[in-house]
DNA sequence: TTTGCGGTCCTTTTT
DNA sequence: GGACCGCAAA
């Protein structure tokens, strides 16, 4: 079953284990043999955690581990889960010592968008988006706002570690976390704590870390607390596969293991199971230019299989039709099924002309990643009663849902409404049954405001008893959420998929509260983390499109990797110049793209590519020249861009810097 | 004061 | 093609 270093890397349970695991060289395999090994020693399933980055990628562990050791659900009991996913279970379980109420609400992106820019007394969301990277780049290196303020080398990185600190204050009031606090904050918890930290460590007995090349400085951190110096826990990873160094991820995770943990078992995995030895050979020329931490050599008992294509397009329509024909062709000509069909991209715009041809070529198709389901603004909308639901001090959510459907509540009112709980420092929600309030705004406003509030008490009171999902339902028409949506949609066929998303989304939350035996409250209190809904099964037989991140970790038979050009794969512009260590990157994101083929891969390139309102001219990726000729390639154009570009931004600095001193 | 409409800018990658 | 801003009407 297993292979020698498999075998080995399963073995090893007496002390710290790293397993460099090449593509598709049996990595989950390992993994959930582990599992069963560690089952047999003697521990129990809840000791046992195995930690992915992904949704997917833990619901995939969960099945695979299931397959292999369930018997009386022991499976279910493992704790599987993503480092989010655990940061959230710690801090609704201990949050406490940190000031933190188990009811916190956790904030997606666009929330934090939005608070930046109150933060920052702004209305440039550019700007705020600016800060946000910048905060979350501070978060994820474990820096507080006054360790920011010391360490900001410039006054953009002092005005941003302002806005850092109100920030902080400002998810504190409204007891949110966002998605960089589901890591840091549980690391502060461990540091803080030592009897937290004893729980904690004694709870979880074993770690099992997936992708370890992609954890950022707190990750490791929490990794470190959470095994103590026993140094129980495997780490599987690939230094060739690395692709989120602008997360945060640094491969000096990968070096510190060895100097932190000297008794490191370290074991490679070379044989790969998954591609024919074109594909192999292919990937192999490309990352052969990249510098190597554990260099390894990925071989394949496969056949020799059918040659990498390279084709150009005239533009991304083409591209596109020629997708469509490619599959059509899998499909005729050798019977592929189309869920063994994958298209890749760069970025998530890419799939909009690739949906369009399949659409039309009659070819079914799920996107996967991308925008995802809960970015939808219906559904953001319906979030935002359950989040306020669960949190009564979730202020940004009270603003979304007290002015959706429109309840004759404007921003005068809102306004009115913040500095009055301002002024006793109490959140919106509370603010609302004040005897003062109606003083503060208005008599009719307030009114309105009641009323909104009664609603809510009366859903919150019903939610102790009543199923979650006929509440939820129940409460859409009280609010005359349908209505709203037919009102607020271009055109009725726009209307009736808008409230076809809700009512999916009701469908998955009844679905939910039966599986887990859970009320209303407390599904709205996870709700933050799911990025996406079960594929329905009427979907089963369709091509995936999917962006090369997301599609890290998995594979099919039938590959086409498209839009494989310049500045686009590997990505650049020229404000953001190719720096040595992105070019890096971008390789080993061609990397992972090309080795997610089983049998069959296509790279597509186009001659000319929409940007803005004109069309440019593009020229192949040089990722392409590479796996032909396994010799790195390097144009003149790179290092004069990177100097303009340099150049550009000194210039820039010093243009700003006189603006600000003549004022 | 609230709400609806039309023009403008922007688009790397994710939990 | 979408989010957001500014402007005009109820």
């Amino acid at each position: 079953m297993l292979n020698a270093a498999q075998e080995r890397a399963v073995a090893h349970l007496s002390g710290p284990c790293l397993v460099i695991a090449g593509a598709g060289s049996g990595k989950t395999r390992v993994i959930t043999h582990k599992i069963a090994r560690l089952l047999r020693a003697g521990l129990e399933p809840e000791q046992i955690a195995a930690i992915t980055f992904t949704n997917k990628a833990a619901a995939e562990m969960r099945e695979r581990a299931a397959q292999l050791v369930d018997k009386r659900g022991v499976a279910g009991k493992l704790a599987i889960s993503t480092f989010h996913a655990l940061g959230v279970r710690m801090l609704r379980e201990s949050g406490e010592a940190l000031g933190l109420k188990p009811r916190f609400s956790i904030l997606a992106a666009d929330d934090v968008t939005g608070l930046l820019r109150d933060a920052g007394a702004t209305t440039d969301n550019a700007q705020a988006r600016r800060w946000q990277w910048t905060i979350s780049l501070w978060k994820n290196a474990m820096l507080t706002p006054e360790a920011a303020a010391r360490v900001a080398e410039n006054d953009d990185e002092r005005v941003a570690a302002k806005v850092y600190a109100r920030y902080a204050d400002m998810l504190q009031a409204y007891q949110a976390v966002d998605f960089d606090d589901l890591i840091w904050l549980p690391v502060t918890l461990l540091q803080q704590h030592a009897e937290v930290r004893e729980h904690w460590q004694s709870k979880l007995r074993y770690l099992l870390v997936d992708e370890y090349q992609d954890t950022n400085a707190a990750q490791y951190d929490l990794l470190r607390l959470l095994v103590g110096d026993k140094g129980r826990f495997t780490a599987v990873g690939d230094d060739d596969q690395s692709i989120y160094g602008w997360r945060g991820a640094t491969l000096d995770n990968l070096r510190r293991l060895e100097t932190d943990w000297p008794t490191l078992e370290v074991i490679k995995l070379e044989q790969n199971y998954r591609s024919t030895n074109a594909i192999l050979r292919a990937a192999n020329a490309i990352i052969q230019s990249n510098p190597k931490l554990y260099p390894k050599s990925l071989w394949s008992e496969h056949g020799e299989g059918e040659a990498v294509e390279v084709r150009a397009a005239q533009n991304e329509d083409e591209e596109a039709q020629m997708v469509a024909a490619r599959i059509q062709a899998l499909r005729s000509g050798r019977n592929a099924e189309l869920a063994h069909i994958a298209v890749l991209y760069r970025a998530n715009h890419q799939s909009r002309p690739l949906e369009q041809a399949l659409r039309r070529a009659n070819i079914p198709y799920v996107v996967s990643g991308g925008q995802s389901f809960f970015d939808r603004a219906e559904i953001k909308d319906v979030c935002a009663y359950l989040r306020l639901l669960a949190n009564p001090d979730d202020d940004p959510a009270f603003l979304r849902a007290v002015t959706t459907p429109r309840r004759g509540i404007g921003p005068q009112t809102l306004a009115a409404l913040s500095s009055f709980a301002g002024q006793w420092k109490i959140s919106l929600f509370e603010a609302l049954s004040r005897d003062s309030m109606p003083a503060a705004v208005g008599a009719r406003p307030s009114d309105h405001l009641r009323e909104f509030g009664r609603l809510l008490h009366d859903i919150e009171w019903r939610a102790r008893t009543a199923p979650a999902g006929e509440l939820l339902r129940e409460m859409l028409e009280t609010i005359g959420f349908r209505a709203w949506l037919e009102e607020h949609s271009d055109n009725p066929r726009e209307a009736e998929q808008r409230w076809k998303n809700v009512d999916d989304f009701c469908g998955w939350i009844e679905r939910k509260a039966e599986e887990d035996k859970v009320g209303l409250t407390q599904i709205a209190q996870t709700v933050s983390l799911i990025t996406q809904l079960q594929e329905r099964g009427d979907q089963r037989d369709a091509v995936t499109l999917c962006t090369l991140h997301a599609a890290k970790g998995l594979e099919w038979p039938h590959v086409v990797l498209a839009g494989c050009e310049e500045g686009l794969l590997p990505f650049f512009t020229e404000d953001r110049p190719l720096t040595p260590a992105a070019l890096e990157e971008e390789r080993r994101l061609m990397y992972v793209g090309v080795t997610r083929a089983r049998q069959t891969l296509v790279l597509s390139w186009c001659q000319k590519r929409k940007q803005g309102r004109g069309a440019a001219g593009r020229t192949p990726s040089r990722f392409i020249d590479e796996m032909q000729t396994g010799q790195p390639k390097v144009s003149n154009k790179d290092a004069a861009m990177a100097r303009i570009a340099a150049l550009r931004s000194r210039l820039g600095a010093a243009a700003e810097e006189s603006a600000e001193a003549k004022p």
